[in-house]
Parts: structure tokens; sequence; C-alpha cells
DNA sequence: TTGGATGCAAAAGTTTTGCACGGTT
DNA sequence: AACCGTGCAAAACTTTTGCATCCAA
């Protein structure tokens, strides 16, 4: 497989969390991090089939639970889809926004919330370590209809 | 079934929707109604066998899936759970903290992203209609240990 | 060489569905 | 009476696991 710079990034993660650097983990890898949507693992399952090896679905699954160990890929769940999604763990948490219609999903880079945590333990007790937030509506092309 | 004060709003709801008035139903809603965490539709199921009257699983199912049509119920999905959870629907929406360490989840009823949805339907295009905010941390008891 | 990675098949767990019967309006 | 709701069993669907084999370090 060609080895180009923005690959680096991951084999290098791969490399230092201890984990084998195997022909379908670094396919796997590699969608993931070009990919701008979270996926379920069917789709990078057909990507990987399609684009690079035959592979097993489980294999993709085993995969996805040691890449999420390691903090490598992040898994998500949106309510109305009963499969898990991925996504590349590009640190520093993200937020998306979902369209109801075509179920297109964006991610949002900026975060409004780091004030909100501090008054919100303040306020219930707890030790807020991290949040998730979705927002929903309809993308533009959607609106238009 | 006694009738309390209470239960009026959801009976009402259930006749306003067109929804026929069954025992099963009903015992369903009043669950929801008086808990204040959401269930899925095991922990449902069993409440309404051990309190009211012999149920079926699926029963529980379908009854849930038309009150979520219905907007009468929420439907929930918390990551690391592969159960959907339910509520009541206030009106009104509703964010979560879970602990992450004994899994408890608390209902915070403010809600700090009005301004946010503003800006960010300028910036993304999209027409906003909902969002969903859940935080994740250790809750007073499980951080002393 | 050795332990992790993979394929295959089967199992597990959640949710849905077909069908016959029963209950509400 | 008509239609919706229910129980039961089976199916569908996502995800996990056991086991034999293969491959990267």
């Amino acid at each position: 497989m060609d080895i180009k710079k923005d690959q680096k990034e991951y084999l290098g993660a791969l490399k230092s969390s201890g984990l084998k650097n195997t022909k379908h983990r670094c396919s796997l890898l590699e969608i993931l991090f070009n990919e701008s949507q979270p996926l379920n693992a069917e789709e990078i399952f057909f990507r990987i089939k399609e684009k690079t090896a035959e592979i097993n679905l489980s294999t993709v699954y085993r995969n996805l639970e040691v890449l999420v160990n390691k903090g490598l890929v992040t898994k998500l769940t949106f309510p109305g889809d009963s499969k898990s999604l991925y996504e590349y763990n590009k640190m520093g948490h993200r937020h998306y926004i979902v369209c109801i219609s075509c179920k297109k999903i964006m991610t949002i880079e900026h975060c409004p919330l780091q004030e909100y945590e501090l008054s919100l333990e303040k306020e219930t007790g707890f030790k807020i370590n991290a949040h998730k937030l979705v927002m929903f509506g309809y993308c533009p092309e959607c609106n238009k209809k």
C-alpha cells in the first residue's frame, strides 16, 4: 500500500498503541481517516472489499473494537439508526449536525460548552469528563424542497 | 385501574392521538410518566409483569413504537448501551448527565443552547429543529471512590 | 517462533413481523 | 361490526464469540 504523508499519522498511532500493522487494519484506518462522516461497520466492510481486499465483517468489528479501546477511533450512536457509527478520533471532541431528511451528517468543530460544564459541575456535584452534542435539522439542500 | 390526577395528562394524550385506551398501553404510559430515568423495553416489560399484568415483550415494543410516532414518548440511545431507552415526552426538551461508573442517568432541565442554535444556523445553512446533549462524568457517590 | 489477526460459522442479543385471536370503540 | 391491540413464534438484524489457521514482529 502506498504510504502518503497524511497516512503517517495513523500509522504512527497504530505503532505506538502496540497494535500490529496489518493490511485490513491499515485500510480501515485509512478509510476513517479520510472520511468526514462517521461510518458504520458494514459501510467500512464494503469499502474495503471494493477498494482493497476481501475481508470478513467480523474482522471489521474486531478491529473497530480494538481501535476504539486504544482511543484511535470513536464509536457513536444516533437515535433512529440501529447501527453504531465510527470515526477517526482526531483528538479534541467534535459535534454533529444531522439532516432529518437526507441523513447527511456534518461535523462541527467549535464547541460552545466549556463554561457550561463548569456551572453544571457546581450544580450537580458530578465530575464531568465529556459530553456529546448532536444537532438535528434540515440541510440547505433539503430545506429548499 | 385507579385514575389519579397526574394520570389524566397522558390519558388525554392517548385519546387525542386517536389511540385506543388499553390496559397495557395505560400501564406503560403510567410507568414512563412517573419515572425520572429513561427505561428500556425490557425494564418496562418486567415492571408491567410485576405490578400490573402478564404482557408480551413484543407488545411493549409495538406500543413504544406507536407512542414514539405520536410524539408521546421519546426514544433515546446512549453509546455503550445496545438497548434503546424510552421516556415520557414532557414537552420542552431535556438533557442528560450519565455516570460513567454506575451508569445512573440524571436529567438536566436547563438548556444552554438557544443562542448557539441561531449562530450555527447562520454558519452552516441548516435549519435546526432539535438537538441532543448528553454529559458524561462521575456522579458524586462514584467520585468519592 | 510466538502471540496477535483473520475467516468462517454459529451464537447471542435486540427488535420486528406474520398470523390468529381478543378487546375497544 | 370493524378495526385495532395482543400473544406467540419465528424471523431479521446487528454484534460477538469459538476455533482453526495465518501472518507480522
